[in-house]
DNA sequence: CACAATTAGTTGCGCGCGCAACTGTTTCGG
DNA sequence: CCGAAACAGTTGCGCGCGCAACTAATTGTG
């Protein structure tokens, strides 16, 4: 805060150190990394397949389509995540019969298995993490996490 | 808030649109493009190349290792950008007298002009964005970003 | 004072990314 | 109906990334 308005005071320099956008993005990395130690090291998955299981574990099968839209990920990252998870036989693909462009996306029961596995320590670590936060900081941040989310159009 | 702690209440699927280290990335995403378009569009500088005239421009002189530290940018990244901004002509750089493994990085007089005229529309930027938070929720949001820096041990 | 360990910075390499172009399918206008 | 436009999804390509290995200079230790 102090550093906020001290440095937009009209100085001429720019610390990197107190920028927003600069630290925000510095925050997301280490909030991803932090993350990513269950699902990579214990589970082998990277981001994009971690969002894939993530967003195919919480319906009953949807498209690609569907999980880009969802994800904001490119359509060619969801279209190499599924490939993989493929591979591996956690996911499984079937043409949809109502329109043969779209291919339904589905857990396989090894897929469910990790996924049951998986969402409990990640919400616990999601959990851990905000634990650091008073209410009234974590009550100011998913505030201004949906204030700015809409300022810059992000889509819920 | 109602989001997170309702899904984190023991529900056995996970909403990624309300996971806040999914929202948090997201978010950084949105924040760096819409600044991107200042130093991108009119600038034709990308990120590490940003950073690295960010902070160079407010010293006067210093390493690649500084640099690298005080951006958090591996130094591979930090190494190419310099390269690029000296091909530019934006930077130069002169082997340290007192330790010939060093090499001083500064702006030149186009890098100079850049920066002026650079960081007081990139500051604009963010207050703006910043315009869009109440006075809690920007000392909320400030507070639990140096909360979870600390967490994380992310350096200061 | 020599030689190992450390440090600054660069470079070769494999990989994942997004763009653009492509295939196959569906929809819509005339 | 038929052809153009739209859409789901995949793939070829160039690029930037981080890792690991490298060069060159410096520091520390016996």
């Amino acid at each position: 805060m102090a550093a906020v308005s001290a440095r937009s005071a009209g100085e001429l320099g720019l610390e990197l150190a107190g920028f927003v956008p600069y630290r925000l993005n510095r925050l997301a990395v280490g909030v991803s990394n932090h993350l990513s130690e269950i699902y990579r090291e214990r589970f082998g998955l990277d981001i994009p397949e971690w969002r894939v299981m993530a967003t195919v574990g919480s319906r009953h099968g949807c498209t690609a389509q569907h999980i880009a839209a969802s994800t904001r990920m490119h359509k060619t990252r969801v279209s190499r995540a599924i490939a993989h998870l493929e591979q591996r036989e956690l996911v499984e693909r079937a043409s949809s019969a109502a329109d043969r462009r779209e291919r339904e996306v589905r857990l396989t029961k090894a897929g469910r298995r990790m996924y049951a596995e998986l969402v409990p320590l990640v919400l616990e670590r999601e959990r851990e993490l905000l634990a650091c936060l008073t209410k009234e900081h974590l009550r100011g941040f998913v505030g201004a996490l949906e204030a700015l989310e809409s300022f810059l159009g992000l889509p819920d």
